[in-house]
Parts: C-alpha cells; sequence; structure tokens
DNA sequence: TTTTGCTGTTACAATTTTATGACGCCGCCG
DNA sequence: CGGCGGCGTCATAAAATTGTAACAGCAAAA
C-alpha cells in the first residue's frame, strides 16, 4: 500500500500536474476542489499528507489548516502550503496556522516531490520508500516488493533487478549486452543468451493469472518494457 | 512526446537554422525574439531546454539567464548562452550568470545538437533519445519505434535499419551499393536486387491503411524519402 | 510501335533469432 | 549433511526474418 496524497487545489490544470507527478512516484491521489470538500476527505479517506492551496472558493488555505490541526484526528496529517507568491508574510501567516512546509508557485514538480518524501520519511518512513510504477506494474525497491494490480508477484533476485533496470527507463530498448551491464553488473561474464531466460522468468511472474505480456521483444535489437505489443 | 526547445534569438535567420535543425532532430521548438517574451514562454510553456542569445533587443541574455535560474519553476531549466565571440571574459561571465553550457558563433549544428542532447540526458534523460523525423513519420531509436501520424508501425530489422538510412538524409537518393553499405553492412554480400524486395516491405509496412508513398523510386540510380512522388 | 532494361511483386526455402523446458551446479539454511 | 531456491547453459522447438528466383509491368529508347 502506498501514501495517500490528498489534493486540495481549484485550478484543473494545477491539479493535474501534481496528480501525474505525484502517481508518477508511486503515491495513490485524491482531490478536492473546494474546502468543505477538503475537510471531508481528510476525514473520510485518511489521507497521508495534504497539498493544500492558498486560495480556494469558499474556505481560505489557512482556515482549512487551523481545522485539521485543531482535530485530534486529523492533527498529525502532514500539511504543505502552496502559496501564490512567496510573501514573507504569508509564509509566517501559513507556519502560524499550522502547515508543516511550504511552497510558493511556481514550483518545480521534481521540488515538490522532494517535500512531499520529506514530510512523509517523518511521519510514515514506511510510505517514503522509492517506488517505480508503469502501468500496472509497482516495483517498492525500499520493501523489495512488486505488484501487479492487487496480486503480489514474486521475482528472484536476479529478475528483480532485470525489471528495475527496465522501470527506470520504460519503453527504451536495452540491448542484452546492456542488460548484463545493468542488471548483472560489469565484471560478471555470462552468456548474453542467459538474458533470454531470465527475460523469460520474469514474463512468466508478471503474467500470472492472465495478465498481458509486457515486455517487448525487439529482434535484433533487445528488449523493453512497454505497454502495447 | 519530445523535448520542447525554447530558442531566444532576434536574428531571423540563426533562428531558422536553429529550429530546421532542431526540429530534424526530433524535438519541437518554440521562439522568442525578446528578452520578455523569453521569460514569458519559459514560465508558460514549461519548456525542457533554452537557448539563448547573448545580444537582445531589451533585456541582455545574462540577465534572463540569471532571473530563470532565480526563480523556482524555472530554476533547473537547462540553459545554453550563445555568444558572439569566443571571448574569455563573455565565456566566464555566461557560466557565471548559471548557464549550463556556451556554443560561440559561429558553430556547426552538429556540436549545437550534440550540446543539447548531452544537457538534455542530465536533466531529463527519458527525452533525450534521438528522434528522426521526416513529415509525418517519426523514428524514435531509443524506443525503437516507427509511427506514422498516429499509427504504429511494425518494421523488421532490416527495414528499420534501411528506414533510418533513408531519414538520416531525406530527399537524398541513395543507390542500391549504397544502400547496402548502410544498412546491411560493408562486408556483407547480397544481391542488389535484395534491396528492391525490402524497399517494397518498407512501402507496405509504411503506407498501412491508405497512406501516401513516401519513397520515391528514381530509375537507374535507386531510392529516396521524400515528401512528392 | 517494338524493343530493351529496370522495377514491382510474389512465393518460398534457408537462415537467424527467440522462446521454452530441462538439467546440473552452487551456496545457504536448517 | 541434505534439501531448496536461484542461476547459468544447452538443446530443441517455434517464429520471424531474409535472400533469391521468377515473372509481370512499365518506362524510356530506338
Amino acid at each position: 500500500m502506498s501514501a495517500l496524497v490528498l489534493i486540495v487545489e481549484d485550478e484543473p490544470a494545477q491539479v493535474e500536474v501534481l496528480r501525474y507527478n505525484l502517481e508518477k512516484n508511486g503515491y495513490r491521489t485524491s482531490v478536492a476542489h473546494v474546502g468543505e470538500e477538503a475537510l471531508m476527505l481528510a476525514e473520510e479517506e485518511e489521507p497521508d499528507l495534504v497539498i493544500l492551496d492558498w486560495m480556494l472558493p469558499d474556505i481560505s488555505g489557512i482556515e482549512i489548516c487551523r481545522r485539521l490541526k485543531s482535530q485530534p484526528k486529523t492533527r498529525s496529517l502532514p500539511v504543505i502550503m502552496l502559496t501564490a507568491r512567496g510573501e514573507e508574510d504569508d509564509r509566517i501567516r501559513g507556519l502560524e496556522s499550522g502547515a508543516d512546509d511550504y511552497v510558493v508557485k511556481p514550483y518545480s514538480p521534481a521540488e515538490m516531490m522532494a517535500r512531499v518524501q520529506a514530510l512523509l520519511r517523518r511521519s510514515h518512513p514506511e510510505l517514503a520508500d522509492q517506488v517505480l510504477q508503469y502501468s500496472d506494474i509497482r516495483m517498492d525497491l525500499g520493501r523489495h516488493r512488486v505488484t501487479r494490480g492487487e496480486k503480489s508477484i514474486y521475482l528472484g533476485p536476479t529478475e528483480f533487478r532485470l525489471l528495475r533496470v527496465l522501470m527506470e527507463r520504460p519503453s527504451r530498448v536495452f540491448s542484452r549486452e546492456q542488460l548484463l551491464d545493468r542488471a548483472w553488473g560489469r565484471e560478471v561474464y555470462v552468456e548474453s543468451r542467459t538474458v533470454d531466460v531470465h527475460i523469460r522468468r520474469l514474463r512468466k511472474a508478471l503474467n500470472i493469472n492472465g495478465f498481458r505480456d509486457i515486455i517487448r521483444t525487439v529482434r535484433g535489437a533487445g528488449y523493453a518494457i512497454d505497454e502495447d505489443s
């Protein structure tokens, strides 16, 4: 199970940027467009973190933050405040209201992700592991676990490293030599055909009960992990 | 999706050279002629890299670079500074202002492309794959994938290499011998008529559902990839 | 118009590349 | 020590790719 992040933001474009980046990093997301909804979802869905826009149609971000921090159930829920300008004043008021961190717009996605991870590490260390995700496959590197859909996938060490290499750059085709380099290590000498066998083992594990094969064979070139064919 | 490169340059001729070369390499481009526009586009369009001329009508390149580097949102946006002369002084000031690389005019397009790719590889490895593009055909070499319009085209290894050779120099006519050299390799001996057959296979794959034939036969000379007939 | 030389197409067998199943070795843990 | 899981290699089956020959069409030259 991965961390659930509640996004509270009324601008659809902003929501999409956040959602895209969060999900790419393996977090689940939930969205509230107005303040009331935010308070409700914070109770109902028990998110692990909230990204809260300063300006909202109904209740101000500050007020929401204050209310979250006054309720026992949501008190320890980390909040990242999203402010339009880096004005000192806003920053102070934001932190006074109990926000755990704040980010000024415009921000870089990487920066935001770093802060999310930092806060999560503080509150729920077990949720902050690095996770690779592609299509319905999830790799939790910290826990060394792979899931597809809801199913948990068991992989041997070599298959795990192999999948990791492929997942780090989805769609890219890796030659057998490149795969040997990256998943086995430079100084190991094994037949390049051995890769075939491990690809086969990986496929077998991944395609457990009827899942579509997600590893693409490129004749004369190598393998890639890919949505289609 | 390919990388978007913002060109900031007031001289139309320079812009065209850059644009032509960037697009040939599969990048999308966006152009600003003056500094203000550059800053705006850098925010609005979220380019993946900026090529920034030193001398501009309004704001100097250095100043723009400084501003880009001072904003959180654009801080990690790689900048290539374009300077008129290779004066040491300018170079130092350019790098001081935060540019990630600099190129002196006159430069070779190949050099510029190499630098663009190097910087992209550093910041967004997934966008740095080499892509050949001509008309509506796209070849993503890293993904080993060819598309025409929205359709994905499947090619065998030889057809893929053959198309690559043709795409690297659109409109140029290659004799069968040249094609054998480049797509098959020097030391292979095969009948030159074999090229015909592979050209046929390539055409068949490329003209999937009603696309116009883009391979031009030049009687007595060879083949070329070309917009018309 | 006829001839001649190229090119387009198709079918097919040979070759190359992958997929798969089996086997034996090795190291680790009980 | 014995069993087990993981790994690399091989042998063989299965696919995909490829080179050629043969013939039909077509274009340009005579």
